[in-house]
RNA sequence: CGGAACGUGGCGCAGCCCGGUAGCGCACUUGCUUGGGGUGCAAGGGGUCGCGGGUUCAAAUCCCGCCGUUCCGACCA
């Protein structure tokens, strides 16, 4: 491509609205346009490089066993009611003209599809993909194109007769996420994952560690244990249980809210402490109890419950229910509630709480004997430096970026869309559904996110749009005009895709500083400096190291830098 | 959805407090100049000051409403 005809709007100033460092590249190296929140116009380089992106994760999905299809972005409202997936907060876009919507995703329309055509355990196990733009109505879209309202992602959906199939159907798909991120010369890293809203008996995440990830993860250095912090464990001690155990007594508390001030009113340590924390479950209240000032997990306490939402009381219902205001709540004779605890509680005793009376807490409170509750559970949020659950050194939280989410789905959208087929014994069986989906946009803003400098984009091979970046000096030079031409073609009549910059009006230095800025992994320079040598200039633009090649060598020498 | 900020030529911003001719840098056009790290000089073109209403002799500026965008939080199949 001439850049003399080429649509690459660079810009010299950041733009003030991105914060991160591959959205203010994106739009600066002329990649993309933003046409409203959450809403972008791909222009031709990124779409360069997106089309690189997609194709090896087209290879790769082909590999094990994938099909290509293209479905409908448009999805009858029905649909997703019958799922019970229309009313999900913030998940559908609806047009306003019929009762359509714009699909978020594709399992409905694969359930449908196999409901329709999956007869028999002798037509599975299948593999479907697609790479397609998808809606989502994203409460705020934000960082660029990292959460947007509209995006493209691969999606797959596998079909199995049996568990085992789908076990094997997702092993096949993490090996296959792992080569594509690998060839995309992403530094990405595994975590186990909720399946949340989603259902499903596992998911695993592929993320890359970013200060800006919205994703919050626990990462063990010495073992590599990985998990959403939404999941993830440490092995932090159950409390003991103290040999003697006292009656129940009433403390005097005056204006103590806080778990802090009451252990520094008590002067007691705060594992001595259990903490009421409440919900409504399906408009049921709901007390949650935790060890001190441990943060409660609301992904854990919703996973806790299985089915159903998790909301915070009002302030106002809370004191006519318990008689007592937030700070002062206990699960000693609290009526009305359902009871649950952290495990940390299990079996202790002698423990301090809220006594359901204003200024009041309980004291040596036996959880085996005057605690009635639904059972314990894992609720509360890691924090960094804890024990590691596998070989306990400190874990490490770090934020990170989905880039890819793998889900065993189950018999959900199967079951909801009546997707059966007949197995060996003739009997109807809900075909098993595994999802896996990657943010094609992610891979690049990721990329440039891991591989950028103070000039600009520092694009791998992999993903680059061009794979060389020839600038002709000067134009007004003869001589650089015949040579860098005369390169040009002869290298793309071998296959290489070149960015020739042959603009007539551009000073040299505004054409090197374009050149990083839009980063190629390798930039040829033709200038009257290097031809008085009857030389070419090779850079390669991670390094900034150059070579000076004869001109008579320069298409060997390119071809090689560029293959490695 | 809660909190905050911003909206002025294509981009980045000043002007607003204290109402009175709309300004700067970049980009763009023309001419000359320069030609290896965003050349220099000169002359130009381009703005319903987000939209609507109000106050006033007079509104980019003050007041009210709306819209848009961004940031923090909530949310994030």
């Amino acid at each position: 491509m001439r850049l003399s005809y080429a649509f690459i709007p660079t810009l010299k100033e950041i733009p003030a609205d991105a914060t991160m460092k591959s959205h203010q590249l994106m739009l600066r190296a002329g990649l993309m346009r933003q046409l409203t929140a959450g809403v972008y116009a791909f222009l031709p380089l990124a779409y360069r490089a997106m089309l690189k992106a997609m194709e090896i994760i087209r290879e790769e999905m082909n590999a094990i066993g994938g099909q290509e299809f293209h479905l409908p972005a448009l999805n009858p409202e029905s649909l997703w009611v019958t799922t019970g997936r229309r009313n999900i907060p913030n998940l559908i876009l609806s047009i306003k003209e019929r009762d359509l919507v714009l699909a978020p995703t594709h399992e409905e329309v694969i359930a449908w599809l196999a409901a329709y055509h999956i007869q028999s355990y002798k037509d599975l196990p299948q593999i479907w993909y697609q790479i397609q733009t998808k809606f989502r109505n994203e409460p705020r879209p934000r960082s660029g194109v990292l959460r947007g309202r509209q995006f493209i992602m691969k999606d797959s959906y596998t079909l199995d007769a049996t568990w085992e199939g789908l076990d094997a159907s997702y092993q096949a798909h993490a090996e296959a996420y792992r080569k594509i991120f690998r060839r995309c010369g992403l530094d990405f890293f595994e975590v186990g994952a909720s399946s949340g809203a989603m259902g499903g008996t596992g998911s695993q995440e592929f993320m890359i560690e970013s200060p800006s990830g919205e994703d919050t993860v626990v990462l063990c250095p010495k073992c590599g244990y990985a998990a959403n912090l939404e999941i993830a464990e440490s092995a932090l001690p159950p409390l003991e249980r103290k040999s003697e155990t006292k009656p129940l007594e009433e403390i005097h508390t005056p204006n103590v809210r806080t778990i802090d001030e009451l252990a520094r009113f008590l002067k007691v340590d705060q594992t001595r402490l259990a903490k009421s924390v409440v919900y409504q479950h399906d408009g049921k209240p709901l007390l949650a109890l935790m060890v001190g000032n441990d943060e409660l997990n609301e992904a854990k306490l919703t996973a806790a419950l299985g089915a159903g939402e998790v909301k915070p009381i009002p302030t106002e219902e809370l004191l006519a229910l318990t008689g007592a205001d937030g700070g002062s709540i206990g699960p000693v004779g609290l009526k009305n509630f359902r009871i649950i605890a952290d495990r940390r509680l299990k079996n202790a005793n002698g423990m301090i709480s809220g006594a359901n009376r204003n200024d009041y807490h309980l004291g040596n409170i036996d959880f085996t004997r005057d605690v009635t509750l639904e059972g314990f559970h894992d609720l509360r949020t890691v924090e960094s430096e804890e024990p590691c659950v596998s070989c306990n050194s400190p874990l490490k939280v770090s934020n990170a970026i989905e880039l890819g989410h793998i889900f065993k789905l189950g018999t959900k959208y199967s079951e909801a869309l009546d997707a059966t087929f007949l197995d060996e014994n003739g009997k109807a069986q809900p075909v098993i559904m595994g999802s896996y989906g990657i943010g094609v946009e992610r891979i690049i803003a990721c990329h440039i996110e891991q591989s950028h400098d103070e000039h600009g984009i520092v694009w791998n091979k992999a993903l680059a749009p061009y794979d060389l970046h020839l600038i002709a000096a000067n134009m007004n030079h003869e001589e650089t005009v015949k040579i860098s031409a005369g390169l040009y073609e002869e290298l793309r009549e071998i296959g290489v895709e070149v960015l020739f910059d042959d603009r007539t009006n551009v000073s040299p230095g505004f054409k090197f500083k374009d050149a990083d800025l839009m980063g190629m992994p390798v930039q040829v320079i033709v200038g009257e400096r290097g031809l008085k040598e009857r030389k070419i200039e090779i850079k390669r633009r991670r390094s900034g190291e150059r070579t000076l090649v004869p001109i008579q060598d320069a298409v060997g020498a390119i071809r090689k830098m560029i293959a490695d």
